[in-house]
DNA sequence: TTAGATGCAAACGGTTTGCAGGGAA
DNA sequence: TTCCCTGCAAACCGTTTGCATCTAA
């Protein structure tokens, strides 16, 4: 990707993130955007406390409590998904507008790796027969090690 | 299913968790055989805490402490299974002999469903084959509502 | 007898909360 | 000017750990 198509798209983003806090009445705030800015910059799973640090590490000091604050509104405008991989801390990662996508996780490092099969498609529409429901969301993770 | 039955299932449980002590060299504690009793004498998810209050309002009193080292060897031998359905804090079950199976949280009450779809065992085999390893275990969990 | 298990309470660590000060509207 | 938002630090709470005591083997 080119670095003109990255900065189209961080436009577009940044766009869904301030009509959504126009229609929720919610300040655009600078935290807000910079906060958002350094998800989209970086590829990959990441928790409160590494974003914490990045962003201090690129100079830009916000407390824990507005990171925790913002992600809460970037997950619920759809821009940002939330993780909890058998730990007892969240993770995150920026949203795949393209395409919904799962996880293979390794025990021993916990590396991820992603993959999407539409079978999860047809198991989600039996789901929501068998039990007369909306999904609105899923967690597909399988977890294991190389082979051998 | 029958008194006789169940009791015939829990002394299946016991002789495979009394192996497993034995096998790895860990004392057979009353501790340890009482908490595996009241897991299986009741149904659904459990959290650490309300196997506590439970087991006190029983008249047993263990630790917590005891509560989590035991969990892990329940663990460790497949007799209880691990969820963390998108909280900060564990739950548990007895491990289905029969059938895996996944589950349906409703997104306002945390009331969970369970069912089988045998395309989860055709995804499994894909990312087998796509990254090359094995999976040991897997967690597929949808969220929503009732349909209206 | 003794190494491993238990119970208790303190420590730990991710997340939430209360509040004074700051800044978007 | 208003009151929502931020930063800080304390509180919270599920889980882990240290240690004295106990007990299965």
């Amino acid at each position: 990707m080119t670095k003109k198509n990255s900065e189209e798209t961080f436009e577009n983003v940044k766009k869904i993130f301030t009509e959504y806090l126009e229609r929720h009445a919610h300040r655009k705030t600078p935290e807000r955007f910079t906060i958002l800015k350094e998800i989209f910059a970086t590829d990959g799973h990441f928790d409160i406390e590494t974003l914490y640090i990045r962003m201090k590490n690129h100079k830009y000091r916000v407390s824990r409590a507005t990171l925790y604050n913002t992600i809460e509104l970037l997950l619920d405008c759809g821009l940002v998904t939330k993780h909890q991989f058998g730990t007892n801390y969240a993770q995150f990662e920026k949203a795949m507008m393209l395409k919904l996508h799962d996880h293979f996780i390794f025990e021993d490092t916990g590396e991820a790796l992603e993959f999407y099969d539409s079978r999860i498609d047809e198991i989600k529409a039996y789901v929501e027969n068998l039990f007369n429901v909306n999904v609105s969301h899923y967690s597909l993770t399988f977890y294991g090690n190389s082979h051998q």
